[in-house]
DNA sequence: TCAACTTGTTAGAACCATCTAACTTACTTT
DNA sequence: AAAGTAAGTTAGATGGTTCTAACAAGTTGA
């Protein structure tokens, strides 16, 4: 028996919330995973075949001994995953937990099992790679100027190398430290570059892109 | 336009062999990914509509410059796990492969830009933290018994600690030192263990399995 | 208790990626 | 140049996942 991959994301959904709540129901799932209620059923009557829940009509949905072993494995994955996204790579959570969602569908268990060992390495005490590691990206991140962006990439703005004219003017169009930005599209010679900042859209030349370092995120 | 993960791999495809190739035809997807003949050549239509290649009836097809941007960057992702998961991980070459094909198309970009800076961490020479890790690896690798592994995982035959009649016995079933074994399937305490040697079914008991170190494949 | 609301079920449509099977075109060999 | 083989095309079937729409069952509160 494999289990389709819409159909493991089923399963590990009912198994996370009977973490939280005892009894599942249909609708839990319907808001975890944003599916119609229809297809929520569908996915039930699949799951229910292969043995991995039990599911009366019109009541409540319990999981199986074999169907929590399958979810647990596959939640390990997931949590292993995100874990490495958002704690060593300093993804943000909401990426993090996106990208674990698909990919642990996907990594295969003997790269999974040299994947763990490498994160129980990493977080070993007698080890410092995780503080160098944490040192270089720093390094790295804060460098980055808003011009050298590329459209869709997202970074929050970390300083204003400008005059105070020109901050002025950054300022009335909500270019200010700590602010979220993201390029929309730049012209073939990133001139000008389009942007996205408190869900304004703004155009600015190239030079003045140069002046605004950011972070990406 | 967002291309589906089908379509991915093919235009990755055609890029791939674009590049030694100079010329691709649908054949050569089709060795390359395994489908079959009309899949490519649907395949290829959704590729053409999207202006990503060009092809004529019955001729060639051409990688458009949109096409090859688009190819370049899944390929990339594709060329940075892999070399993750064979010389950072040392997952064997075909899993690796096979699992950088799955997850390329997954992984978001921002996740994938701090993934590649890690690398790049990894591998800067004045870091000793890649010689740490397989320093690590190699103790946790080699500690493996074969009665530690679950149904499906695989391994090496790294040594036998067994008398020599013993030793004799387990020869004769084709069980020595560098031959990569699979464990079929486990009984609920662990005995017998089911394996599979040279494409023989194996059964031993946990003591007899117990005496065997592998390392975990 | 019954009306209103929430939740669950079913049937059937749409979409996508794959396949088989029958066919057409292009290339190769003699 | 004709015949045979390899490659490409098309139509239609299948399987999987999601959806809408209509309906049924359960729950709640006045």
């Amino acid at each position: 028996m494999t289990l389709s991959h819409s159909l493991e994301d089923y399963l590990e959904a009912i198994w996370v919330i009977n973490q939280n709540k005892k009894v599942v129901r249909a609708k839990d799932i319907v808001d975890y995973l944003g599916y119609r209620v229809s297809s929520v059923n569908n996915a039930l009557k699949n799951l229910a075949k292969e043995g991995l829940i039990e599911h009366e009509r019109y009541g409540y949905i319990e999981i199986t001994e074999k169907g929590a072993n399958v979810a647990a494995e596959i939640y390990k994955k997931h949590e292993t995953l995100e874990l490495f996204f958002a704690d060593v790579l300093h993804v943000d959570e909401e990426t993090a937990a996106r990208d674990a969602c698909n990919i642990e569908h996907y990594i295969s268990d003997s790269t999974f099992r040299r994947f763990s060992e490498f994160i129980e390495f990493l977080k070993k005490e007698n080890s410092n790679c995780y503080e160098e590691w944490r040192k270089y990206a720093e390094n790295k991140g804060g460098k980055m100027k808003l011009s050298q962006l590329k459209p869709g990439q997202k970074g929050v703005i970390k300083s204003i190398e400008a005059n105070e004219s020109m901050k002025q003017r950054f300022n009335s169009m909500g270019i200010l430290q700590g602010e979220p930005v993201e390029i929309i599209k730049k012209a073939p010679l990133g001139d000008p570059v389009m942007l996205n900042v408190k869900n304004y859209q703004i155009s600015l030349r190239k030079t003045e892109a140069e002046m605004i370092n950011v972070e990406v995120v």
